[in-house]
DNA sequence: ACTAATGTCCTTTTT
DNA sequence: GGACATTAGT
């Protein structure tokens, strides 16, 4: 309490001296629109949080402020350090309004379901839940031949969210977007009709329609008064990953008043892939007319030498609002620039450095390796493994899209809503003997009698899965009876788990995962909020599942560069900087694509506080579809250019530093008896 | 009617 | 190595 100013309106708020004057300027702001461009690393969270706190301060009721995040995570992180800042344990977490769009959206599309004449309980569908109706349909109108050579079901959902999202019309997306379907725009068009009438049906809403109807909601006069005046003020965190239907609701939300707040850095937008678009951010001014524009500058994350780097880097993208990144810190070493032989010698640098910088006392959660895609960290992952150093990583396949988590809360997903066909799809092709065709006659006989799950029971159907059957119903009834979610997972996973023999490949592992499953379950009041937080929120590393983590736990972070929007580390190792990995050669179709790359890379480099190593295998071998292996050379990404370079220290990884272990010696001979 | 085996094409980022 | 369409076998 010493030595702090106490601001005057309410004594219990008000460490304005843990700001910076920019930062207090948007904190302390009245009302109107107010955009915040932050660059990264320069106390976003925490000006944001404290803008939260401040507010509050100011009398704002806290169930009266809405704030709009990227990830769940973020809100909670933000909404903690609100309440450091007016040092009360207060309970305003709990009023404040915080979360995605989507899932505010799914709360206040449960709420207000009536005025879309729409029902209340209605479950969400995730993208591979979208993908496979999707598929389905996509069969059913026969476009699923092999000499047609229709766009594959992921392809058609992609357009399809793309269309709506960006809220473009679809000859236009189909041009600009995905040029080689252009002749298929009205088989495409049939498809989606079919998908949203299906949808419907089905009562299940996939991620796109949470923001559709909730814009929905909003486009009508009365609505748009109804749900603005729920709320004082708007905050939005990362809005230069918002898309053009997100902005829409956003204007529709601010009828009764303009308070609205929206953070972003225009030079780390890289969801352009998800309809986001940076015109969100460079056309707030002229969305909301008065707007007060707050710049933050002042870094207080990573030494100087690796903001020269990143501002080198980013010096390169056209059109932004242009910010240069600066700090106070003092000294600092050159980021470097790695050649590495190859990927396996890429591994063992990155695995010896991370040792050595260990050794040093740098624990390895302060240290992450970031890459472009999931799948680039795999042979880093094995070298990590056979090393004995742990990992967790961040992004590609979560726990909650692996199969047999899946079939779990589809058993769940029944019980809530027995029209969502795609559960019962993925219960019934467990039981051997069932088809296609069995599945939809079932679905007949249930609908027949009044959507009762439990008449699955009486399906008549062949002998060879009576007795199965019997036993689903079973369950049923009994999950119907509610009790708690913990035993409603128990319950599934006896009937599950021979089943669960019979279609998968490591049960007792998948089986461990059911047993975590029941663990998260238990948190929750609901099985709706269960399966919906599952759906919008899903834990993104199987850490999260545990629990808080021991003290004395400690693994290293590898993650996508997209997953580690917003967080920070000591060290931070960007692996596989070569051109087709990064940028991917799949985004190098059009020069908005490749700009995203260079933000994309520019969000890596500046993950980084002490250390940053950038590294590159010069030789890549790659594996045909004959017996014959090849290798050929890789380009250094081509965003580290000459001046991005002279900022660096470039270096090549050279033979093992240190104890050449035997074993990667005899890989390396055998591996090289084929060179 | 369902399953298993075969051949062919594609292989990113996430709410 | 996985997804998907097609074909052959139960």
């Amino acid at each position: 309490m010493f030595g702090l100013t106490l601001d005057p309106v309410n004594p219990d708020f008000a460490p304005r001296e843990d700001l910076n004057p920019a930062q207090w300027e948007a904190v302390s702001h009245g009302q109107g629109p107010l955009l915040i461009i932050a660059g990264a690393g320069t106390g976003k969270t925490r000006t944001l949080a404290y803008r939260v706190a401040y507010l509050i301060a100011q009398g704002v009721p806290p169930s009266r402020i809405l704030l709009l995040t990227f990830t769940r995570r973020a809100a909670q992180e933000m909404l903690r350090r609100a309440e450091g800042a007016l040092r009360r344990a207060g309970s305003f977490q709990e009023q404040v309004w915080g979360g995605t769009f989507h899932a505010i959206a799914n709360r206040l599309l449960r709420k207000h379901a009536a005025r879309l004449g729409m029902s209340p309980d209605f479950t969400v569908l995730d993208q591979a839940d979208a993908e496979e109706l999707m598929g389905i349909l996509r069969h059913d109108l026969g476009l699923a031949t092999r000499d047609k050579r229709f766009p594959l079901k992921g392809t058609c959902l992609a357009i399809y969210s793309r269309t709506v999202n960006g809220t473009e019309s679809l000859p236009e997306v189909l041009t600009r977007y995905f040029p080689w379907t252009v002749g298929w725009e009205e088989e495409l068009k049939a498809l989606f009709r079919k998908y949203v009438q299906q949808k419907q049906k089905l009562n299940v809403l996939d991620f796109d329609d949470l923001l559709l109807y909730w814009r929905e909601l909003v486009a009508d006069p009365s609505g748009a008064r109804e749900l603005s005046s729920l709320f004082d003020h708007i905050l939005v965190d990362e809005y230069q990953d918002t898309n053009r239907l997100q902005a829409l609701i956003l204007r529709g939300m601010r009828t009764g008043n303009d308070n609205v707040t929206v953070v972003g850095d225009d030079a780390q937008s890289i969801y352009a892939f998800r309809a986001a678009t940076v015109r969100n951010i460079l056309d707030f001014p002229r969305e909301f007319p008065g707007t007060k524009i707050v710049t933050l500058e002042q870094n207080y994350r990573s030494t100087m030498p690796i903001l020269r780097t990143a501002n080198a880097l980013i010096a390169a993208a056209r059109e932004r609002y242009t910010k240069n990144l600066w700090t106070l810190r003092k000294g600092g070493t050159l980021p470097k620039l790695v050649l590495c032989q190859d990927e396996t010698d890429q591994d063992n640098f990155v695995a010896s450095q991370v040792l050595a910088l260990y050794e040093q006392g740098v624990p390895l959660r302060q240290q992450a390796v970031l890459f472009r895609a999931a799948h680039h960290s795999a042979s880093l992952e094995v070298e990590l493994a056979r090393r004995g150093i742990p990992f967790h990583k961040f992004g590609g396949l979560r726990f909650v899209e692996t199969a047999h988590i899946k079939d779990a809360l589809a058993f769940l997903r029944i019980v809530e809503n027995p029209r969502d066909e795609l559960a019962w799809f993925r219960v019934l092709r467990l039981v051997e003997g069932v088809g296609p065709a069995t599945i939809n006659r079932a679905l007949e006989h249930i609908a027949r009698h009044g959507g009762d799950p439990r008449r699955i029971s009486d399906f008549p159907g062949p002998a060879a899965i009576k007795e199965t059957l019997g036993k689903l119903g079973e369950l049923f009834g009994q999950l119907l009876g509610d009790p708690p979610l913990p035993s409603q997972l128990e319950l599934v996973r006896k009937f599950y788990e021979p089943l669960l023999h019979q279609n998968y490949d490591y049960p007792t592992a998948r089986l461990r995962d059911l047993e975590s499953l029941e663990q998260i379950a238990s948190s929750y009041r609901s099985r709706r909020s269960l399966l919906t937080d599952l759906q919008l929120d899903p834990p993104n590393s199987t850490s999260d599942l545990a629990g808080p983590p021991h003290k004395d736990d400690d693994w290293l972070v590898l993650s996508t560069i997209h997953s580690a929007k917003g967080c920070e580390w000591d060290v931070v190792f960007l692996i596989h900087a070569a051109d087709g990995f990064l940028p991917s050669d799949l985004a190098t179709g059009s020069a908005e694509e490749i700009e995203e790359e260079l933000r994309l890379t520019y969000v890596a480099l500046t993950r980084a506080r002490n250390h940053l190593f950038v590294t590159w295998p010069l030789r890549y071998h790659y594996r045909r579809r004959e017996l014959s292996d090849g290798h050929g050379f890789a380009p250094l990404c081509r965003f580290f250019t000459e001046e991005v370079q002279a900022t660096m220290e470039r270096m090549t990884s050279g033979p093992l530093p240190e104890k050449p272990g035997r074993t990667s010696d005899a890989r390396q001979r055998i591996r090289s008896m084929w060179d």
